[in-house]
Formats: structure tokens, sequence, C-alpha cells
DNA sequence: ATCAACACGTGAGCC
DNA sequence: TGGCTCACGTGTTGA
């Protein structure tokens, strides 16, 4: 396919100026129509014709263009076979067939991938978000004590007990019993806790919602 | 850039039999050569020159071979700019590089997924491995109880005391009293608990080894 | 020798 | 008008 450009058969005048800036052809503005009748160099996979009779005349800036033309898309054609790695043969519609392909691959790949991610992020969020599907009991023992009662439906979720220790002691409470038991088996996770100390100026209310804000915070 | 095909000034024999099949052009073995001079029908952007003058004669097999490329070359560039969504224009050199282009997006895109995934499946095996580095200590106490004591050096693996909670339940051992804190802010959580009823049958070292097989277990 | 692939010049439509 | 693009036929290679 021609991709390297061991300048062969040139010809006398060749100049070579050719400012072949690729990125977007909006350029182009008059700059190729002038006068030096530039031959094409560069050639390599010795296919195809020679270049021609050469005629110098000046009726042959067409004939400039359409070389110019023919060089920008091989150039693409290159920068598209390096772009492709599984280049099956050298033909140009294997590469159109081949980038095809691998673009439908890359598609599938990124698409998978993506779906997978969301997966991850689903679950994630799920086992992140299970304190909400926490039951929280809060009850007063006598006037500044309480006693607190976490449940979980699903005892995959066994950071729930640490989850409310770690809640506890952020509130800077006290502990003075603690027990965590699961009953029914992997089904419900049960944790009792008795605090002293914890009311005072903390209601029930309050010591609920702080308690939720927290294992929620926690569980981020 | 023609990619309907609206049969279009077709000459007065066209069978257009055309076995166009795609899919490696591994094909064509002798079918090309023999006589039907077979015209080229499928034009649609009326641009490019004409059929031709239509030499029917027995020399243009190598003209219908060259129709038979070019028309394939056509094909394969539709599909191209079918698998392409960023058609910046209708040009064939800008079609080519909007491939490219399209290609290293594709390609950035999956490596950036890959690695997203790479690293949440890391952070995701860090997290479940962590009681790996738990310290237990397994104190006795008496004859038949025990004190133990769980220490992890990072507070984010929260989960640590229910795990250590679960496997003392897994045992079928009773909890006396439990402590958990977090001393150090969120660099050592330690767990401390009193099991009665501990010793009996199950050596130190027994107890030692079922509660960290139980804590492995229990993160995965 | 045939065959496949490419480059070249040129005709022609379109803006 | 001219520039740009594509199609066509042909010349010329390598296998």
């Amino acid at each position: 396919m021609s991709c390297e450009v061991p300048e062969q058969w040139l010809v006398a005048g060749d100049v070579l100026d050719k400012r072949d800036d690729d990125d977007e052809p909006l350029d182009d503005g008059a700059d190729n129509s002038p006068s030096p009748p530039e031959p094409h160099a560069e050639r390599k996979s010795r296919r195809g014709r020679k270049p021609g009779p050469r005629t110098a005349g000046p009726a042959s800036s067409h004939v400039e263009a359409e070389r110019q033309r023919r060089d920008r898309l091989n150039r693409r054609f290159c920068e598209l076979r390096a772009a492709v790695p599984t280049v099956s043969r050298m033909d140009r519609a294997s590469l159109l067939s081949d980038a095809t392909a691998y673009i439908a691959e890359l598609r599938g790949r990124v698409k998978e991938l993506e779906t997978e991610a969301k997966t991850r992020r689903m679950t994630g969020a799920e086992a992140s978000q299970s304190p909400q599907h926490f039951s929280l009991e809060v009850r007063m023992v006598g006037r500044d004590a309480a006693s607190l009662r976490l449940t979980t439906p699903a005892a995959r979720h066994a950071q729930a007990p640490a989850c409310l220790m770690a809640a506890i002691r952020a509130l800077d409470l006290l502990v003075q019993n603690a027990c965590v038991c699961r009953v029914g088996g992997p089904t419900v996770q049960d944790v009792v806790v008795d605090v002293p100390a914890a009311g005072g100026l903390l209601g029930e209310d309050y010591l609920r919602a702080a308690l939720l804000h927290r294992l929620l915070q926690e569980s981020v």
C-alpha cells in the first residue's frame, strides 16, 4: 500500500514543497493553482502506472490537483491502516472492511464495559445504601439512657453493626452493653445496644435522626 | 458518495448477475473473464465520467475487473461510513480521517473503562482481603473463657467488628461484653470481646485458628 | 501466461 | 469561471 515515501522516479524540477497538512480539508484556498508542474514523488510498492509522460504544459493544473487528491487519500489510508490493529491483507478494500469490523468490535467492547460499570455501580450503590433498609428503634430508658435496636433484613450487610458503633461513637455516646446476633440464619441481623447518658439534651427523635444521619453518611 | 443504487443508464443487455459477495475477496476464480460485456449499472450522484463508449469487445475483461474493484471499494466505503457516527463531510478523505479519529476515540474510551474496572476490582479485592491485615489476640481468662482483641490498621474496614461477631457466633460462642472503639482517628479500629465458655475442649490456639479461618471465610 | 491491485490522466458534475 | 471531487479506462506492476 505504499506507506513509505522513498522518493522514487523523481523528475527534474521536483520541489516537494507540498505543505500537505491534513487536519480537516478546510484549507486549500488558492495555493495549488500556481504554475509549478510539481510532479508527484513517493511510490514504493511499484505498482500502478509510471508517472506518465509528464506533460509540463500549463494545462496540468487539473492533473496536479488530482495527484494531490490521490496523495491525500493515500495518506489517509496509511493513517487508517496504522489505527487498525487487525489488518488481514494489504488491500484497500480489506482495510476498509477491517476498519469497519474493528469499529464494531470496539463499540461492542465499550457497550459491554459500560454496562458492566453501570451494574457494578448499581450493586455498589445498593450495598452502600443498604442502611436505608435498616430498621432503627430508639427506646428511651429513663431520662438519660436509651436502648437502640438495629435490624437489617439481609445478613450480607455485615458492616451494619460496625456502622452503628461508629455512629454511636461519632455522637460521643458510650456503649454499656451490645449484642449482635443473627436470627433466622442469614436473613435477619439484630443489634441491641444500651446507651447510658444518651438523654439529656438529646431527645429520642433527635437521637434517632442523628443516628440515621450518621448511618447514611457512614455507608458512603 | 453514491451509496444508493438506483440503476441508471443501463445498457441493453444488462444482466446484473454480479454475485457481488463481499466477505474476503478470496473468491473470483475465473468468472469475470467470460465474454459478457456486462456494463456496470448503479450510479447516483451523477459525478464522474459517463460509462464511456462501452467497447463490448472481448478486450474488456480488464475494465470489467476494474469496475468490480471500484464497486467493491465503494461498498466498503459505504459500510465504513455507516459505521462511523461522526461524518464531518461526504468526502472519501474526510471519511477516512474521521474513521481514524473515531477509532482512536473508541480506543481511549475502552482503555479508560478498563482501567476504571480494574481499579474498581482492585479496591473491591483489597477491601475484601483486608481481614488478612487484622491482628487477632486471644487471651484465655481462666480455663473456659477468653478475651479477644481484634485490631485493624485501617478504619475504612468498618465491617471488621461484624465479621468477628459473625465468626464468634459461627463457633457457637456467647458474647458477654463487647467494645468497639476507634483510636487515633481513622487509623486504628479496636474490638475487645469477652467470651465465656470459650475454653473447654477448645484450646487457645484452636480458638485463634478457628476464628481466623472464619474471619477469612467471612470476608470473601 | 492470467489475475489482482494500484496509479495515472482525463472527462464530467457540482458549487 | 475555477476548484474539488468522483468515475472511468488504461498502463504497469507483482504474484
